[in-house]
DNA sequence: ACGCCATTGGTCAGCATTAGTCAATGCGAA
DNA sequence: TTCGCATTGACTAATGCTGACCAATGGCGT
């Protein structure tokens, strides 16, 4: 049996498709009625999944004339890439190792200089806060950090 | 149905285009007889689209020879661009802020999707981790954002 | 010069409307 | 049975818009 949570995910999906657009609109309280369900479970749909990490970016606005707007950044990430990111950067990573990864990955001009700054300073501001805010061991740092690069890398669907 | 406020601002934002101009003026009262409303409404879009988080600056007199003077604010020199990302961050921002303010970044074109989503997914990260993995404060967790944020924004700046 | 007053913009509180949050609870698969 | 995802709803926050009232400016009559 499909989930609610499923099926408006699905109803979605079907949006993008049919429209073939980069971003749809909806109304919390149209959806939320339409599948006769409480808005707040369009915000859980939306919460668990179109996040950034999936490649999607929510914007909404309340009020009058409020809405849900979801831009999706990537059509389908192919299952192979999303492997292949998981082998190459593993469970955890030293900083050096990053750095060698996103070299070769700008070389193969897969991320631009801009996009590799931005992974070098989430990466290092995370190691920092890690080692001088709340003490975690080096090892557990290493694993945070390959966390981060690893959803970084996903949400940009290297193709 | 568009809002009478976007309206407004739609209208303004041609005329910057149309002049060509660092600025433009305006008469209060006819632009809300233009649009068919009361005088405040255009303060409202004002005060809510044409801020100096947007990088405008607006300037009025009343009385006899009164105007609405909005200029458009360039942000040439690395330097200034860091010093507007540290006024418009400041110490905390919640999602919505940071949000809001990526937004209105990718309009004014200081970011591309790509960089944007980077950019969401290591805030998410980072908030994850200080509420699940080390019980941090509310507002301990949006000071960290807001750092981690500045960082990126300003590694940005001079690139 | 002075001061009234027409003219022009500003502020604020309130209402309607729309979305977000969070903690309690339900429920299904392992 | 237990664990974790799914669902609910009461409470909260943000936005758009209006209208009554406030403040500043400059010209004109004296």
């Amino acid at each position: 049996m499909a989930s609610l949570t499923r099926v408006i995910e699905n109803y979605i999906n079907n949006l993008f498709s049919e429209m073939d657009e980069q971003a749809v609109s909806l109304r919390r309280k149209e959806l939320a009625e339409i599948f006769g369900c409480v808005p707040s479970q369009i915000n859980y749909v939306l919460r668990s999944r179109f996040t950034p990490e999936r490649g999607y970016i929510v914007e909404s606005q309340r009020g009058g004339h409020g809405y849900i707007r979801i831009f999706r950044l990537c059509y389908d990430i192919p299952e192979e890439r999303i492997n292949h990111i998981e082998e190459i950067v593993g469970d955890a990573v030293t900083d050096q190792e990053a750095k060698r990864l996103l070299t070769s990955l700008q070389e193969r001009g897969m991320i631009d200089s801009r996009e590799r700054i931005l992974i070098e300073v989430a990466l290092r501001h995370a190691d920092e806060l890690g080692s001088s805010e709340f003490d975690v061991s080096p090892y557990k740092r290493n694993a945070i950090q390959a966390e981060l690069l690893k959803r970084m890398l996903r949400s940009l669907a290297l193709a």
